[in-house]
DNA sequence: GATGAATGAGCGTTCATTCAT
DNA sequence: AATGAATGAACGCTCATTCAT
């Protein structure tokens, strides 16, 4: 019987993300959305409110990652932005390896989402004035950049022990890594 | 599929594996059980026998998989050998992208899988061969090989288009590509 | 039908049984009373307000109903009146299967309801002038008439057809049509 | 951890349409289907396998009617065999008065369902024999008798003591009573 | 050894009801 | 007085697992 104010909705929206982004990374992207709702102390009309689907948690955890580098790339008009950014982008893709099965679930169920490309618009001009600066190797394009992060979740997805991420994230780069800085710092 | 036919202990594996094989392709490695068994055309109990779990079914094929490997292996001591077993092993990548999903599993409920020693023992003599042969850069080691084979999965379990794994597999190995041979025929 | 305009409780009441009225006619009784806010453009709260149950919404359609027939009852004193209030009378039947469905929820949760009572008042007068008049065979009793009513539900309700509502009514009163002249203009 | 016995499965089915036939009976066609597996002391997953919806269970049940009727139709080849199919069709109108909101549901999803069709045809012989005896007005067609037998399911379902419900059958015969010799023994 | 029906915990979803604003 | 978000019990349904035959 304990109602909370109808007034935390803002409130509440931001415990479930929060919520669903912890369990996504703990338990998988599977784990049982009545779990999300309780984690963040909400009922569970009200997470199906806010996110109808699960799919909409996870997409509205994307968009807060894209804030994020959307606020990199507005701040830092220099030649060192894009390697924030990667960096930034690797980060998101060591943390929330869940959705590699949001992925696998969106190849069966397709959505209509237009993240890879607003990534690509996000990284275009970062990515140029980093390599006419000549930090970044010229031939690599933006296209390399996503298949990279891409191949950056497989190497993580199957590495067995967890705390390792970062580091095979690493060495995964650094397989190709003569043409991109990744890792000095 | 279903068979009617008089079903021994040894023909019932046999179809188990093969309709799970075609299963967790097209239906994703979280397809019920149920309709594996039915696939197969053998009792809910007797799939139950054969693999006590989801996971030991996945290892089946990986058991395979690796007997296909081993017969190359086997069979070739020249210094192609090891383009050839290359070329396969990206192939079961390709054909079983529901792995990954095994993968993720498997990294919550841990559990004691020699399949990459194995796959590195398979590997080593090959590759060696091949590196002396001067096919192969000199600097690759087996262990750069397994990183490279998942983050193949990576790039092709992210694809929206399952038409184009292919073509992501190569163009994912395409960017390490002075180092190794692949897709030169 | 949602209304933006600063909405006083009468016009909300009003609103809210235009509502009702339509979507239990369409989607039937037990249709969401959320569904029914929505469409009045009324907050959940003020349907709570002025309609506390599900069935106070039925019966204070059913008193609208009430007052249409009261409204033919007064202002027609000749012989004709009779038919005139069985024609609305039947129509109104037609026109709000879904009550049929409260009359059953009814059944199991039993309330007060003076409505049957009212209506053989309404009609005892009409039903004896038309009588006298040798409009109506002079055996039929009001309470005939009741159960003949509640006979046209169960001819309408279980009609497949929609569109099928009036003719149904129209041959289930002919079944007894002797005595009722019905349907003759 | 109690399991009954794999091939109880015929009387689970027994015991599910008996329970469905009490439940629908007592607390609406609307009951949980949970509330019937638990009296027939089945499992949910077992009600499921033999009625994967509600509306299977009621057909199921309009199956067992039918079967009686057909047996009455098959072993009475005089003229009164056609009372007894009446009385008996009207008898279970009166025990099911819940299927009205089968029916109700039914308009809103519709099913293909040929069991008025069914009932015409059993029903067509019988009548001509006890029309051609004298005994039922000739006049009256099997889909008059449709027609009425809907008729009372609106007087019964619109009856607010249940205990009334044989009595307001036989009346709402008798308004149509000179043509058929319902009530009669 | 194979079968497939039975089981029931657990999931996603709905919705009547409450209440801070 | 009106609002509409929050609540959580309850529902239908799924499915891994068991076991009498």
């Amino acid at each position: 019987m304990s109602t909370e104010s109808p007034s935390s909705a803002a409130e509440n929206r931001e415990a479930l993300l929060a919520s669903a982004r912890r369990l996504f990374a703990a338990r998988g992207y599977h784990v049982a959305l009545s779990a999300i709702a309780r984690d963040a102390g909400v009922g569970q009309g009200s997470l199906y409110r806010h996110f109808p689907t699960r799919l909409d948690l996870a997409l509205a955890i994307f968009e807060e990652n894209f804030t994020v580098l959307e606020r990199i790339a507005a701040s830092d008009p220099g030649p060192g932005c894009f390697l924030r950014l990667w960096r930034r982008l690797i980060g998101f893709t060591v943390e929330s390896t869940a959705f590699v099965e949001t992925a696998v679930d969106a190849r069966r169920q397709p959505v209509d989402y237009r993240g890879p490309e607003r990534l690509v618009g996000l990284l275009s001009g970062p990515l140029a004035r980093a390599q006419e600066a000549g930090l970044v190797d010229p031939a690599l394009t933006v296209g390399d950049l996503m298949l990279l992060q891409r191949m950056v979740y497989g190497a993580i997805v199957t590495e067995v022990d967890p705390a390792a991420a970062s580091a095979v994230a690493v060495r995964a780069l650094e397989l190709v890594d003569e043409r991109l800085a990744w890792g000095e710092d």
